[in-house]
DNA sequence: TACTTTTATTTTGTATGCAAAGTAAATATC
DNA sequence: GATATTTACTTTGCATACAAAATAAAAGTA
């Protein structure tokens, strides 16, 4: 390949991740407007109904939102009665957030939004995205050096 | 797969999606830092070396940007530059994007750019990241009904 | 114990991303 | 030929991303 094929923008793959992440985005947006919650919002929630309860820093590994965003994040999911945090008795310094009772029910509205996102996908079959799924984890290995 | 691994993060390809199209940004950083761009602004970049000139409207389709953003990102291009913007003569809503001689330049010191990156991806060989594109390519088509 | 260093989270400043409203110029319709 | 409509962009308001600096509390060290 030249290097001028090499700056050829359907030979980046980083455009590929950034189309499509941004076109999932808005994808979702009408799935999630009934519950009122963002996109990135509603990762934090899918963390939180898999795991209960967690510390910030946690939340920051598994949803891999940075955590600066995370705190404004937390702010709106708080405000809109989803979630609420608390610091540690042990160590003060550590906030546990923890879902509302809102927060909890919400994951039965939301065991829809997956199923209503698949029916979009008819390109490809299971395999495939499992297969995509694999080499994008292999990819994000690479990425981030883990 | 029940309502409950459905929601969960790890069967989630948008989160995939997300995890590494940020990742991406990140790992461009440090290659675009002496060009003094960004991420976007070296997507735009990219596509104009690729036509040379285009409008506004085609800009957009081709990065794939939307066009607010894009304003703005032009903008800074222009500031720092790379590009510069101006009215056609036929029609005078529509805007021509061309490149500086500055702009035209930078391309030469953009080549290692993309070598660079694909360093950092031990995990994929090259038939894989074939693969991997045309999954992706065939994903987009379903978010985006195209 | 006083001081230094680490750890957990927030704040700050810049740059998007997106939908929706706004503008201005070209086209279509009557 | 005046008005309605479409088209190409820009602006606005809100919500992230991200790096880097700032805070505050816990741990380590002399």
């Amino acid at each position: 390949m030249t290097d001028d094929d090499l700056l050829k923008l359907d030979n980046q793959l980083c455009h590929r991740f950034y189309s499509v992440s941004n076109a999932f985005t808005r994808a979702y947006r009408p799935l999630l407007q009934k519950m009122d919650i963002t996109y990135p919002q509603y990762l934090v929630l899918l963390t939180l109904w898999e795991h209960k309860q967690l510390t910030i820093s946690a939340l920051v590994e598994k949803s891999r939102i940075d955590p600066g965003g995370l705190t404004l994040i937390l702010k709106k999911l708080e405000q809109k009665g989803y979630v609420f945090v608390q610091p540690s008795e042990q160590d003060k310094r550590v906030k546990q957030v923890v879902l509302t009772t809102k927060g909890k029910a919400a994951k039965a509205e939301a065991a829809e939004i997956p199923k209503e996102l698949l029916c979009q996908i008819k390109n490809l079959d299971m395999n495939e995205l499992q297969l995509l799924s694999g080499l994008i984890d292999k990819l994000y290995c690479d990425l981030t050096h883990s």
